[in-house]
DNA sequence: TTCGGTGCAAACTCTTTGCACGACG
DNA sequence: CGTCGTGCAAAGAGTTTGCACCGAA
């Protein structure tokens, strides 16, 4: 597997872009964080390692992130969203819990398979696609 | 199938709410849009019907319909909320297509089935869910 | 008279943008 | 140079909230 810093490279390249140090601490903070994050978060991250980005460039560059394919955008109910590295990191989906906040990922080959085939069938070319089931986790049943 | 309004003024009165003018038509407005709508599409919407509500008064009350059941809300890659009213309207999914920005409905039952036995397997009691899938429509595909 | 409900405007949160300066081929 | 990249602060969009008044039980 090729290192997500590579393929950040090659493709800030296609764009006559460089990879700068803030880029790099930012790739970094994202690829350090297992799950899902908040902007914000990475900008408070690294201002607390002493690592001053401007949050401008932390939006920035997650922009830069989505658009490379190695980051993408979540939605899980609250009102702004979430990133997620998808790079080492297999494809899945969530379940999230709307008492505790837990999310919860999984993956599910069949349902990908009829995925595939609703998109098929409508003509549609499936780019991505994001499933959240909300609901309470199992320690939040009553 | 019981009329929304019933649903809604019930609700209401577990809360010790009322159905008042302004909810009433904030009601009516949402349930006259056959797909995906924006809090301020209804403030407009009733703006330019001489129904003078206030933008404040929508939010309140789209949160109110949230809670009731009666709406949800989705995500349809933009930054910001969709709601779409749930009664009287199947249970279904999208494809939104990232050049024109098309919505399309979809619904399966077996990825439903799929979905229910991945809640079961890990104990999740399933309230709703929302599948997004992005990616280019018949018109917009190269 | 007691709350709930509303409108208004201000506040707030998240995100984007304009601008000037700094870095670097 | 030219132009990319940054930080800063201001602007924006969408949404929430504090407050005063109003109106129904």
């Amino acid at each position: 597997m090729k290192k997500e810093i590579e393929i950040f490279e090659r493709y800030l390249k296609t764009k006559n872009l460089s990879l700068t140090k803030e880029r790099k601490l930012i790739l970094d903070e994202v690829f350090s964080i297992d799950g899902h994050l908040e902007a914000d978060e990475i900008f408070l991250r690294l201002k607390k390692d002493k690592k001053d980005v401007s949050r401008a460039t932390v939006y920035r560059t997650l922009g830069l992130l989505v658009n490379s394919g190695l980051v993408r955008k979540v939605y899980l109910g609250e009102d702004h969203i979430h990133y997620e590295h998808t790079h080492g990191h297999t494809h899945h989906d969530h379940l999230v819990c709307i008492k505790c906040g837990k999310v919860i990922e999984f993956s599910d080959k069949k349902i990908e398979k009829l995925q595939a085939s609703v998109c098929r069938e409508r003509g549609f070319q499936e780019l991505s696609h994001t499933v959240q089931i909300f609901g309470y986790c199992k320690d939040c049943k009553e």
